[in-house]
DNA sequence: GATGAATGAGAGTTCATTCAT
DNA sequence: AATGAATGAACTCTCATTCAT
């Protein structure tokens, strides 16, 4: 009995709420997919997500509090490191793994941009995004160079968003997309 | 008189609800500009937008249509060109200029790609990106180099988008993007 | 050139309105039959609409007032004759002829009654209704053969809107129904 | 407080739309009729009424799958009988008996057809009257006979629709459509 | 004899949100 | 921990109608 679907549903609730909603909205987007929708595949009833999140974008906001984690820690740990090419390469390296976890959330803020930049967590990420590019880029470097940094970290968000279903192993994609964006940053370093 | 507000806007009407709208849309997104927002900014009523458009979605297809016909052409004869490197370049540097041109379509597209995916131009857009991947990339290259294809395309979106406002002049940041977008190119090709 | 298209167009829009309106009318029922539509069919713009009548209504009821005549000077003549069987029989086969020539009216009429009522010409039909209702009746005699009365004008009415694609010919179904009806008057007249 | 009316209305809600909806659309046809009219005269707010149906068409379905059942049971009977003169009389003094019932709702019927035809609901009402005529009707009798039973039928509806108000008791005025119906059946019966 | 452009009113519908139970 | 019932605000869209040209 204590295996039942009803049973086992216990207590999760939340977990469940925050896994539906983002499913939804990296297929459909973020305003287009209502409570009601997310409530019916939950078989539960709008009220019951407002016992659990306090509106609409709490929802969001908590997914992302839990799944951007891994990238606040890279970053912190980031700053305290000496900014040599190693460093950079390990943030990578680092930043690349950390999209294959939470890949559907990334896909969803590459999609959803202009609802985000509205949500309050626009500004975390775009906070992240310059943290990111301050860290690889070479200061005082030529415009060019600092135009890799940038490309070396969109490389990777392509190389998740784009490359994946053109070839066959999302894995060796991914490390392909790493290779040529150290690659970027190796020669943006170099030249300075 | 003839020159009164009024009269001038006599006959463009139809112009300036898709200059409104394209601006808004991006500021905003598709789906958090209501019509009412736009009538209002025109000064007219909601109804008039649909004497010119059938739909709110007509509004935005009519405004693709318009502005992305250089990206259509330049398909066109990219695709009537011998593959050589040579060409490729070329490719990247007209793309290049069209999305100074129609900068502000592309961040639309850019940020709204949840929406477009909806919508019919969805698929035009996800065509021609294909199209101009298949038109830069060396084919049965390694892996890394499909990836450098990919990347310079994303390069040149990533200089309109990220790095206008980081640093001073546009335009030297767009070149700047796109010696680094031909530079990716060029290894890819030369790997081959 | 005078018997293009266009040429014989001229001078009879007015006329085609009533036309394409009456058949819209009938085949989708008056509220849900918009101006637009009816311009569409016809080619021309609402405004033209406009040109030739003051509102949706005053289409409705000019072709009603050409298509009902018949029925008026029938009920006048009616009243001038005395009231004999042989007078109901004749009202009865006037009638039924009438339907036939006018028989879209009829089932517009038929069909749309709701809407009948709040237009002016609601009244109107009604009126003749009771009329011909008041000439066929036997006055003072049974209830019954005064519901027998009503239901010959019926059986008239259900003759052309029911019965019509159950069998072969109209023509024959529309004369059966004539007969039905003319038993029933003449049930109701020999009580008497 | 629990006899307030606030408190009696509490989970009736959906039927007391029911029946002000079929009031409405009675009186002014279902076109013509808005759901903020509705939500007005039940003092809540139009988004209530999408709490209990899912569009307006809904509600009508709703009324009519709750007032048809009598005849659909009626129809269900009268197949399982031998199709004899008796059956044929008890049916039409049924659907008699019904129509007193189910007043309104026929008389929305009746004036609407229009609209009906275009509601799924009006392949239903298509459907028993065929259905009943099926089972009214002398197989390979004389045209005029047919006619009869189809007569029979509007009988009962004219009875119900137009004598109501002519004469003063409608249950009296009601049997004798019932009659006149019954010896119009037994007329095309006996010609067999 | 007709058009192009626009309006005001209102339709049906959907949404995020609330709250007593 | 969750539901049933409801709200208010907004939405896209359609309609009959007007009027200068």
């Amino acid at each position: 009995m204590s295996s039942s679907t009803t049973q086992r549903r216990r207590g999760d609730t939340r977990q469940r709420i925050q896994d539906v909603a983002l499913e939804l909205f990296v297929e459909q987007g973020y305003e287009k997919t209502s409570l009601r929708e997310i409530a019916e595949r939950l078989e539960v009833t709008k009220a019951a997500l407002y016992y659990h999140f306090k509106t609409k974008e709490d929802i969001i906001v908590s997914v992302f509090e839990d799944l951007t984690r891994p990238i606040d820690e890279l970053i912190a740990w980031a700053e305290a490191q000496p900014p040599t090419l190693e460093t950079k390469r390990e943030v990578l390296r680092r930043y690349s793994e950390s999209m294959g976890a939470g890949a559907s959330l990334f896909r969803f803020m590459q999609e959803n941009q202009a609802t985000m930049r509205e949500l309050t967590i626009g500004e975390t990420m775009k906070d992240w995004m310059s943290q990111l590019v301050e860290l690889l880029r070479t200061q005082d470097g030529p415009l060019t160079d600092q135009v890799r940094c940038v490309s070396a970290l969109f490389t990777l968000h392509a190389g998740m968003m784009y490359l994946q279903h053109v070839d066959g192993d999302p894995e060796e994609t991914r490390l392909a997309a790493l290779e040529v964006a150290t690659d970027l940053i190796t020669q943006a370093h170099h030249a300075a």
